[in-house]
DNA sequence: CATTACGTTGACGTAAACGTCAACTTGGTT
DNA sequence: AACCAAGTTGACGTTTACGTCAACGTAATG
């Protein structure tokens, strides 16, 4: 399938899939978040690529920065392998956590006030 | 209580307690997200404009625009009382929640993929 | 009454995340 | 050969969300 780990994209390839700008794309090269191979001057994107992409654009959802996204990113990559680095990728996952724990806190309020409103809301359009 | 319904609160006192400066306070409200009452020249800010603040926080966290906030906080205004405006907020309400819904799931998959992660760096850790 | 604390309104500065040209190169297609 | 589509590298512009002075008002305090 199209899944498989050879697979290729070229830059408007990822610009189509993820519904964004080749600009966006080589921006995100330039600060660090992509590295794509080279064929002479084109960029190509590998299957990892395409997975850091998808990463990046999660956490640009959840409000997140793009170094903070590159941050996240580089704790996947093996190629930190002391243990001074690897603490301090354990700090790095706990603050995520919290983080995205507090994102639930908020979001799981905010959906229970859009219910009570909406339930307001549409007793006052019954009431018309 | 400090939660009674006449308490008032200066500006410093709402930058205080949320650990935001007065000027992203002023800033709010030029860009129509409060609009406290006044005395003489100081703004007085009540416990509904507290809540206010507390919701345009709750945004930020979210990764929402203060434009984004701005619309929401305006959803929950009871002025707008014809059917039209009525069944524009609902449609903004299902916009809300789509959005969160699907920041649920986002962070849903990075906390999954967290947890897989922090556990092979402990297996690394481990066999130091 | 002079100082200090707290507030006010401009006005300009800034970082992040791209958008938008402009001016090329390069690899096929007619 | 001529051309088009897709790509490239600068370089400058733009929006959002404030930060950071400056210059001033006002109220209470020693």
């Amino acid at each position: 399938m199209s899944k498989d780990k050879s697979t290729i994209y070229s830059i408007s390839d990822l610009a189509q899939r993820f519904d964004i700008t080749t600009r966006a794309i080589r921006f995100y090269e330039s600060e660090g978040l992509l590295s794509p191979k080279r064929e002479g001057q084109k960029r190509l994107y590998s299957q990892k690529d395409y997975t850091t992409l998808k990463l990046i654009l999660r956490g640009k959802r959840l409000g997140w920065s793009l170094a903070e996204s590159r941050e996240l990113i580089q704790m996947y990559k093996p190629e930190q392998n002391n243990q001074a680095q690897y603490e301090k990728v354990l700090e790095k996952v706990a603050e995520s956590r919290d983080r995205l724990q507090q994102q639930l806190h908020d979001i799981q309020i905010m959906l229970m006030e859009l219910d009570e409103h909406e339930a307001r809301v549409k007793e006052a359009l019954e009431t018309i």
